[in-house]
Parts: C-alpha cells; structure tokens; sequence
DNA sequence: AGCCAGGGTCTGC
DNA sequence: GCAGACCATGGC
C-alpha cells in the first residue's frame, strides 16, 4: 500500500508528492482518449459519468473542484493510486532498454477506465489514429451521451445505444467500425456478453467473452483487459509495439504470435506495465529504438 | 497520389 | 495455421 499525504483545500484535492504520477505521461501513452490538455497546461477529461481537471505544479497533483468523497470514491481507484509501481520499474529495469523506457515514462499509470466505454473506444481504434479516435468518440458522446456540462458529454450506456444502426452511426464518421459498434450493443443488450459480470472472470474466459463481438479480435480484447480490467499480464500488441519488439529482440520476434508469447518471457507478470511503458518510449522517439 | 493509422474479417491455400 | 485483400476515413 502507497502512504501519501493527501489534503483537501478550496474544494481542491492536493496529492503531495505522489510517487510514478505524472499526468503528461499518464494521459499520452494511448490508453485513453477523452482527456485534453488546455493551454495553460491543465488536462480536463469525463471518467465513469464526472468530469474532472486535473493539474500538477512542483510536486502536487491537483484535482481540482473535487470533493475527498470523489476522490477516494472515484479518482483514487482510477488513476490506481493503490498500486506500487516503484517496485515494478525496479524490476523492469534489469533489462537495458526497459530501463530507459521507465526513465522516460515515469509517472504513467494504467487507468482504471469503463468496461463499455473502454470496449466501445478500442473497437474504434482499429487501424485508426490517436486524434480521429479521439474525435469519433467525443461525437458519439455528443450524439447518445448525457449533457454533463458545456461541450462535455458522457459516454452513452449500453442501454442508450439499444437500437442503433449503423445508418444512425453515419455522422460520427467511424467507418467500417460502425457495424462492430452495432454488435457491441446488441450483444451487451441481449446478454450474449454480460458486461456486468466480466469483471469477475478470469482473464481468459474474459478474453472468450469479449472475443464473441465482432470488431474484437486478440488485440483489441487485449486492452480491455488490460485498461478497463486492470489485468496487466497481458501484452497488447499494435504496429509500435511489433516494430519495436522485432528491433530489440529479432531472434526471438519473427512472427505477430512470436511477440504476442515473449512479451509475458521477457517482461514477467506485470508485461502489460511495461507494455505502456514501451509504447510511449517508441512514440517518444518516433520508432528510433 | 499514395501511405499510414493502438486491427479484424473473410477467403483461399 | 497463415498470407493477402479488403474494409472507411482523414491527415500528411
């Protein structure tokens, strides 16, 4: 368990000095898609139905108008303030690279995000880039969504979605994903996927289930598992991560299935940690390794 | 103009 | 099991 002194001042909540939390690192490794950043260098997202802003100066991370009862109730738990990365990226840092990886992504946590709109946005992602992803979601948002406050939107249930097609789908502009959308939604409606009892599965029957919506294949059900489940042994798998496996360790990375298997070798219990780590690494770089 | 983007499906061997 | 075409769309 993390000790940290936490305090509750004008309505904000001040995290002082929190170790492995930087918010840059956090909100740009590719596991989210609704937090912006502002000018002045605050991130504001909308996560489980709250929106939030959240800003960190020296060495305070400041949620900002969030009562102690949101924080411990909500935030904590999503920004997995539970968990001891120190330990992890020690461990992690045995291997050469990995340890510039954690030196550079230091402060990235993996979210605790919603199961549905964690499945909905990966579904999305699909041969796709950060930003349209990102645009293709406010809209659906917009378009299904509650009104949370000006031009902030939640992301539409399930049960708000029964229905739709992929013609009602056409402003949002996702393409061949519109049909996969659709499935989702039936799927989940009808129960043929509980996504009310998907967390509590093992992460192969979880892996099974996500598996029966079309638009879900190994990699995408992947970072469910990993993003919203919080199942971090397993090894998402993405065009970065495939190029830069097969650079740093070509003997062992011939084939997508060859790295999908040495990932959880290399990187031990924790590879969908160092996964992240990895990620923004490479895009940090451009893909030069 | 052509390539690529946090892939998946379908077809043909 | 595995390669290749195809899938919409937008940015470069």
């Amino acid at each position: 368990m993390i000790s940290l002194r936490i305090e509750h001042i004008d309505n904000n909540v001040i995290l002082y000095s929190p170790p492995d939390f930087n918010l840059e690192h956090t909100f740009m490794c590719g596991q989210c898609f609704r937090w912006d950043k502002s000018d002045d260098g605050t991130f504001c997202g909308i996560a489980h139905g709250k929106v939030l802003k959240i800003s960190s100066s020296d060495d305070k991370i400041i949620f900002h108008n969030c009562s102690l009862e949101d924080y411990y109730n909500i935030w904590g738990n999503y920004f997995d303030m539970n968990r001891d990365y120190s330990e992890i990226k020690t461990n992690l840092s045995s291997d050469p690279v990995m340890k510039k990886a954690t030196d550079t992504g230091y402060g990235i946590r993996i979210l605790k995000q919603d199961l549905w709109e964690t499945t909905i946005s990966f579904i999305i992602s699909a041969s796709n880039n950060i930003p349209r992803i990102k645009k293709i979601i406010a809209s659906l948002c917009e378009l299904y969504g509650d009104k949370l406050d000006e031009n902030t939107y939640s992301f539409p249930t399930y049960q708000q979605l029964q229905g739709i097609t992929v013609e009602d789908l056409s402003p949002i502009r996702a393409g061949f994903r519109a049909k996969y959308i659709v499935d989702a939604v039936n799927k989940a409606n009808s129960r043929e996927v509980n996504f009310n009892l998907l967390a509590q599965l093992d992460t192969d029957s979880a892996r099974k289930e996500l598996l029966k919506i079309s638009g879900i294949g190994d990699k995408v059900a992947d970072c469910i598992l990993l993003f919203a489940l919080g199942r971090t042994e397993v090894f998402p798998v993405d065009v970065w991560i495939n190029n830069t496996m097969c650079k740093l360790y070509p003997d062992r990375c011939l084939s997508l299935s060859d790295v999908r298997a040495v990932g959880p070798e290399i990187f031990g219990r924790h590879c969908g940690i160092a996964q992240q780590y990895l990620f923004y690494y490479a895009r940090e770089n451009g893909g030069n390794i």
